[in-house]
DNA sequence: GCGTGCATGTAAGACGTTACATGATTCA
DNA sequence: TGAATCATGTAACGTCTTACATGCACGC
């Protein structure tokens, strides 16, 4: 447990209330899908761990519906969270297997890039539709919680970037077009 | 070696020639910084595993200079880089610490908060200007290699995505100012 | 001759994905 | 009753970082 991202992000996630692993994987694809994603295998052994170490709580189930573990943060917790909240942020880091091939273009398959290029445009689309129709949303409401006003800006934070992604998938499709005929 | 990206980027970069883990590290830093990044952990040890499967081949040393083991790209290692071109890129991973904590800035000591923005703006401003560096380099060269043309193209959508960041971390850099007066 | 940067490398351990396994519930 | 999706989890493996260790060479 050294740097441990996962744990925190789960943390923060359990602040708004109780989830399970499941309602977590799903809020990260949400939420914070264009700068941070997690995988079960991830998930759920995590909240193992934090629920012996003290971290969190597992809520007794409720009788009726599905099976379903929800977890509860605990004072533990939100100090520990506090604490890592408080430490300097690691630098970005990030990986992108389309661009890295992109550049070596004239090595692939002319049908092979242009699949490429619109799955990337395409996942720069779902991004932004994504984060536009939480923006809506968010506008909608009056300033309540004291975040409101740090997630709105990560918001459009996320709207600016995925548009340059976006709008350059388009045009690289023209110019590519363009490059065929 | 399931996906072993890293061994493709070296790969990619021994296109051009010969080259130590030190100038590949270097390169990296240098090229694909803004979407890409490894550690000396993981080149060395690849490097050492593709001559093994004759991917690259370890150039005698010159005598001369300092002690630095070049490898060179073999023709087994170009068909292999080729196949993985011509295989569909992994979705874009990344992790944002920052963004991560910046969510819940109610909960970080005002100064450290403005600590880790200053620091974010300041990595986003040295890739933007690294970036329009090379761009200008790239421009005054008349297209040459096949390659120049997808090169540039990258190296423009850095600069837009590096720009909206920098910028976004500009404005909320006075934002919080206003805040806290 | 001393510091800085060049240069190579290893080992331990943390991190993360994938494939697999299981089974309940809802809805058509 | 069968398909889709909800839901939890493990094991194996692959990836990556960090800390450590070493030493040369170049410039001052």
């Amino acid at each position: 447990m050294k740097h441990a991202s996962t744990s925190f992000v789960i943390l923060g996630l359990l602040l708004d209330g109780p989830l399970s692993g499941y309602d977590i994987k799903k809020l990260i694809g949400l939420r914070f899908r264009f700068f941070w994603d997690e995988s079960y295998g991830q998930i759920y052994p995590e909240l193992k761990r934090m629920a012996e170490n003290g971290l969190v709580e597992l809520l007794p189930s409720e009788g009726s519906g599905r099976p379903r573990k929800k977890y509860r943060i605990t004072s533990g917790g939100l100090e520990t969270f506090k604490q890592w909240l408080n430490t300097p942020p690691e630098k970005e880091r990030l990986r992108m297997e389309f661009l890295m091939k992109f550049l070596y273009a004239p090595l692939i398959e002319p049908q092979n890039l242009e699949l490429y290029l619109e799955a990337f445009r395409q996942r720069k689309a779902e991004e932004l539709n994504m984060l536009k129709h939480v923006r809506e949303e968010m506008e909608g409401i009056i300033e309540d919680s004291p975040n409101h006003f740090f997630i709105l800006q990560a918001v459009k934070l996320g709207i600016d970037v995925n548009r340059a992604y976006f709008e350059w998938a388009e045009n690289m499709k023209l110019a590519l077009g363009r490059k065929e005929a």
